[in-house]
DNA sequence: TTAATTTGTTAGTCATGGCTAACTTTTTTA
DNA sequence: TAAAAAAGTTAGCCATGACTAACAAATTAA
């Protein structure tokens, strides 16, 4: 057990590539990550990932050959879950005691995930009593870095008359995230697919005595799982 | 009322060195601050102090004339103040919530006081029902960014016979900071100077039924109110 | 009041992490 | 399979905020 002392001496841009990199990685499951589409996952030029591509290899956190695809040693998937671990629950902490709603909270933690103290966030993990789950719904990953992920189902899967729970929704995106509340769907919430429209996939569901209407689009967001 | 909507884009290293100037000027009470002093404080050289305050004046932050002493504009100030109700709020939240002690949270607050976000302070101050002072006894600035200064006696600047209450320490250096609490002192700690030493002016002092010596260094650092 | 010392300034360098423009390799598709 | 498109790379530039070395101004002391 090489356990070396981790130093986790990384500047934010750093651990940002890295966790970019770990998303994309486990986002789509066995596909393998483009210099191009990172650089389009973090909003950077191409020039620039290539640049810190090259620096994270000579740091041991990623792998890839010239031209090739990229991935993550254990030590890069190591830092990448804890930089996880510490984004889920500070948006947990923000949305159970600071009075943030679920669309509120990713900027804020986008900054928090990057303060570098152990000691902080295992205090504030066992403050919260060691949740499970973030607002999202996401798995907070356990202080030794125990990341499992659900396997997620889109409701866009599903066919008239499933029943299904709302487990998980994608935080990409703040327009999302308000969208759904706006419309009153929570965690846990029982929806019942009503009808599927063949014309443009769009999905009438009902949920708390409440019939809507989402696009494809949406229902590709929305993480379930069945109940019947 | 020419309020304008501080979007506060400022860098961490802008904001360290607002907060150093204005350290300087409340520590030193109107004793002006000069550069290589400010290059001291900040641990950096006379070179770089000397770019940043070029920058922090075209800014409309900093005053100052070629070879003169630095200042800030009200602008400055209220930024350095936000700074300061960030830190002591941090400070308050890690050793009442999350079991640091006195001496372990500066680094970390250090950090968290960088943080952007409105929200997130102000709500972080209700969630700790307003606290009025940090765990160091320092008056915590409100949302308004009032920032009212008790004046600060030195244990040091007492005499034989007085009783005193320890209602502050210098958070300046964890070494400090670590000692205080190994000796016992806390805040409202009641004290009695039972002698000063005229050679070396350390003090032997009472507190708890514990009776120490202190240096004089020591006892510049240790502020206090007068009780007899 | 001049000399020494301290304080402040300037010029030029470096690392980080962005960028564009031009180029090469790989993959796609016609 | 050859041409077009996409993906990856390289070179060279920029801003930030450090640095050292050299110099100028101001202050202190002889």
């Amino acid at each position: 057990m090489t356990n070396k002392l981790n130093l986790n001496n990384l500047t934010k841009s750093e651990e940002d590539y890295l966790k970019a990199i770990f998303q994309l990685l486990i986002e789509d499951d066995s596909v393998k990550v483009g210099n191009n589409q990172l650089a389009d996952y973090l909003k950077v030029s191409p020039a620039s990932t290539n640049n810190m591509i090259k620096k994270l290899k000579t740091k041991g956190y990623v792998v890839s050959e010239k031209y090739g695809k990229l991935d993550l040693t254990e030590e890069g998937k190591s830092i990448a879950v804890r930089l996880i671990r510490k984004h889920r629950l500070w948006e947990t902490f923000l949305c159970n005691y600071l009075n943030f709603t679920w669309d509120e909270v990713h900027d804020v933690a986008e900054q928090l995930e990057h303060i570098k103290s152990r000691k902080l966030i295992d205090e504030l993990d066992r403050f919260m009593d060691f949740p499970k789950k973030d607002p999202h719904g996401e798995m907070i990953p356990n202080a030794n870095g125990d990341y499992s992920i659900i396997p997620k189902i889109m409701l866009s899967s599903l066919s008239e008359g499933d029943v299904c729970q709302l487990v998980a929704v994608n935080d990409g995106s703040v327009h999302f995230l308000k969208y759904v509340s706006e419309i009153g769907l929570a965690l846990s919430s029982e929806i019942k697919i009503l009808e599927v429209r063949e014309f443009d996939k769009s999905i009438r569901i009902k949920f708390d005595n409440i019939i809507e209407t989402v696009t494809r689009k949406f229902a590709d967001n929305v993480f379930v799982k069945k109940v019947v």
